[in-house]
RNA sequence: GGCCCCAUCGUCUAGUGGUUAGGACACGGCUCUUUCAAGGCCGCGGCACGGGUUCGAGUCCCGUUGGGGCCGCCA
């Protein structure tokens, strides 16, 4: 039994361990993506049902991450840990019905039989012997406090999951045992409060990792046990490190926020993350939003794993950096900036400026409150190579030659230095590159007179005294 | 170990029995140029292996190898 046509619920169902993964960040977005595609519903559903793990602040990190992102759900979020008496009510209806059964073995005897397992070499499966109990048995050991578990009696069958993505897979079931569904202190356990939220919640389509594939028979035989339709399930390829192991923390930058601080825009990792496992064809990779919703499907969706490339997500960044409005750019890139920014037409035309060098918004930020805030130091290397015995010579004249100019235009203050640098029998390239040193620090970035005209008479020609007191002592008289 | 999933350039991918196997990132070269970028052009580079099926396999089937996942009173 399958979930009749009708508008399509999905949803995404994190657990509050710490920060949003990027791998759970596509696994949500895929599901938006297919909720808005399909005109469905998309809900949110934290699964804190392990309160010794559990806290709230991680779902708030969770949250906010998502909203970041541009991951918004119609409904929710819904949090376990509120809905226990709905799994308390389900374990009893399992268990009147005969599809569960209490288990009284204690965990100690359990891991006797666990390790006698894996001595023998065989895999452990639960030996079933609550199955044996009788109902009132069971009933007055539970009345009388003895501790025990509720398990699923597992169907004695194969359980077959037609998935979206892979097909139809089967799983034998002597590779399936009674599991556990509460707990001897009484907390449901996680593939339990799955199928009754998901039950509850009317879900028709579930699309998770990979790594969930091996418990789905579990809770098909969950739903069926539970009377409940089966949803749809579509296992999707994990997110890999370079080393082709599962993204982590230990690959640096697994989560969300490690990026959103990095520089990169929302838009940027939406549309990045949407790529990883899903490509709309025709070779295009730069989507809107609006494009991706439009065009996604789950049969264009691929079922192996993909490598989190750091260099191309830097890549498609810079893509979206070049075609931001300026305005918005740096409104970005403001955030970030620790040395300010230059007044606002200033700032602007510097982002136009830069826009082209810059790969993140943390970049374009540097790049920005170097024109608010004059240089430190100047590089070590620029100065070895650019500046020569005669530099500070040059510079003087070039100095008071620009310092005559009424119009600070980028093309006047060429034709300016152009001209000194014929006068003094010397290369523009002379002059050019000691400039640069002299007012950004540095030895590469926008073109020079741009950058001249941008700072202004008055800052470039401090920063030009600046450089000619640092230099003087170092060359020779 | 048992069960399950996956397999096209280094990476992301297009490809659904007949293609010179296409694009993007990265890499190399050229170009533009005051530097660095961006852009443009060119190049390097791939169907993991072995069997089938077929007139014909990257595409279908089986196996091998490799990688991954699951086997909790965690999620």
């Amino acid at each position: 039994m399958t979930q009749a046509s009708g508008s399509p619920r999905v949803r995404f169902a994190p657990s509050p361990t710490g920060s949003l993964h990027v791998g759970g960040a596509r696994t949500a977005l895929y599901n938006l993506l297919f909720a808005r595609h399909e005109k469905g519903t998309f809900l949110l559903r934290i699964e804190d049902t392990d309160v010794e793990r559990s806290r709230e602040e991680l779902s708030a990190q969770i949250l906010s991450a998502m909203e970041w992102l541009g991951l918004e759900y119609d409904e929710g979020p819904f949090y376990q840990s509120k809905r226990q008496e709905l799994y308390r009510a389900a374990a009893e209806k399992l268990l009147t019905d005969g599809k569960a059964y209490r288990a009284f073995e204690t965990p100690e005897e359990l891991d006797v039989d666990r390790k006698k397992a894996e001595a023998a070499g065989r895999a452990y499966r639960y030996s079933g012997a609550g199955r044996a109990i009788s109902p009132e048995e069971s009933a007055r050991r539970a009345r009388a406090g003895e501790r025990h578990v509720v398990r699923l009696k597992m169907p004695a069958e194969t359980i077959v999951v037609q998935d979206l993505i892979r097909g139809r897979v089967e799983f034998p079931p002597e590779a399936l045992d009674d599991f556990v569904l509460v707990r001897s202190d009484g907390h449901p356990l996680y593939h339990f409060c799955v199928c009754v939220d998901d039950t509850e919640m009317r879900i028709t389509h579930v699309i998770r990792g990979d790594d969930h594939l091996a418990n789905t028979p579990k809770h098909v035989a969950l739903f069926q046990a539970l009377g409940a339709p089966v949803p749809e399930f579509a296992h999707l390829g994990m997110i890999l490190g370079t080393d082709r192991k599962k993204l982590s923390k230990r690959h640096g930058a697994a989560a969300v926020e490690e990026w959103r601080d990095a520089g990169i825009l929302p838009e940027t990792l939406f549309n990045f993350l949407a790529l990883l496992g899903w490509a709309p064809g025709e070779d295009r990779e730069i989507l809107s939003r609006e494009e991706m919703e439009r065009e996604f499907t789950l049969d264009r969706v691929g079922a192996s794993p993909s490598v989190f490339d750091p260099e191309k997500l830097l890549w498609m960044n810079a893509q979206y950096i070049a075609r931001m409005p300026a305005e918005e750019l740096l409104a970005r890139a403001t955030a970030f900036a620790p040395g300010g920014v230059p007044e606002k037409s200033a700032a602007l035309r510097a982002v136009e400026l830069h826009r082209t060098r810059a790969r993140t918004t943390v970049e374009m930020a540097r790049a920005l409150s170097a024109y608010a805030r004059d240089p430190e130091d100047y590089d070590p290397d620029g100065m070895k190579k650019q500046v020569k015995a005669d530099t500070p010579a040059h510079l003087e004249r070039l100095l008071a030659r620009l310092e005559e100019q009424e119009d600070w235009s980028a093309a006047v203050l060429e034709a300016a230095l152009r001209q000194t640098a014929e006068s003094l029998g010397v290369s523009a390239g002379r002059l050019i590159h000691p400039v640069r040193l002299a007012l950004t620090g540095v030895t590469v970035g926008a073109p020079l007179f741009d950058v001249v005209a941008l700072l202004g008479k008055e800052t470039a020609s401090r920063r030009l005294r600046r450089f000619l007191e640092a230099i003087r002592p170092h060359t020779p008289a």
